[in-house]
DNA sequence: TTAGATGCAAACGGTTTGCAGGGAA
DNA sequence: TTCCCTGCAAACCGTTTGCATCTAA
């Protein structure tokens, strides 16, 4: 069996991308997959401005009001979550089409670390039952600091 | 056994504050123990510019710097917490004192329903261990809608 | 008496919007 | 050719800050 390499599941992304844009009538413009590409090329978490810089060093000038634009769409077809982790601007994430996860935060430096643990689906089904309700998504964040040495 | 009242709770939250003013040098102005009075006569979620014009129809002007201030103060000594609920702006609450929570949001009306499930204790021991850290505090919160009549 | 608090208004910073020009369909 | 999209800059809005004035201690 053939590996499945970076580019292939870049390519079902692009694809994911095209397919949500057809389906909409919105237009494939090289802005748009360019956004996309610089997204996926790179790990971790972003905030536009950090996205904006980014791409200007790459030599591609897009303006903050295409980014925003373009993050729209990109949620609204999943391949982007946002977050507001407590700060007032937003975090963006690529999804990863493979797990689902939460995110524990360091308090001092900010820094991200991702965990699942499957008893969250446990208490969806519990808060589903409750109310009643039909949960659409959710966040889980934990915040603290290293575990001081003994 | 005499039942406690909503003005004996006050007072004990009264107290809190005012142990937490003397302890820290803060002055006990009397702003501040009107805001404070302000938040908990009301119930539910607020923000600062819901609880300014409140005060303000009560015929108590103070300044939102004020506001910001003195909210600051009450996050400090754990009377309200500060919850962003994926909007650009922060969300208060007044601590109950009584029992921890978590939220379910609807989508549509920005309702808040709030919930309590044990097995969030178990993820965050998991994840200490996992990260060997020590979680100070963590938010859940649930997404949805109202679920569809058969 | 004085250091800390308040009120006001200006500044700040992330996000949204209006509009003229450009380009995908 | 059409009208959606982009880029730019101004507007927006929640929050922060600077400063003169006031007041709790």
């Amino acid at each position: 069996m053939m590996k499945k390499t970076a580019e292939d599941t870049f390519e079902t992304i692009r694809k994911i991308f095209t397919e949500y844009l057809e389906k909409n009538a919105h237009r494939k413009t090289p802005e748009r997959y360019t956004i996309l590409k610089e997204i996926f090329a790179t790990d971790g978490h972003f905030d536009i401005e950090s996205l904006y810089i980014r791409m200007k060093n790459h030599k591609y000038r897009v303006s903050r009001a295409t980014l925003y634009n373009t993050i729209e769409l990109l949620l609204d077809c999943g391949l982007v979550t946002k977050h507001q982790f407590g700060t007032n601007y937003a975090q963006f994430e690529k999804s990863t089409l493979i797990r689902q996860h939460d995110h524990f935060i360091f308090i001092d430096s900010g820094d991200v670390l991702e965990f699942y643990d499957p008893r969250i689906e446990e208490i969806k089904k519990y808060v589903e039952n409750l109310f009643k309700v039909q949960i659409i998504n959710y966040s889980l964040t934990f915040y603290g600091n290293s575990k001081p040495k003994k």
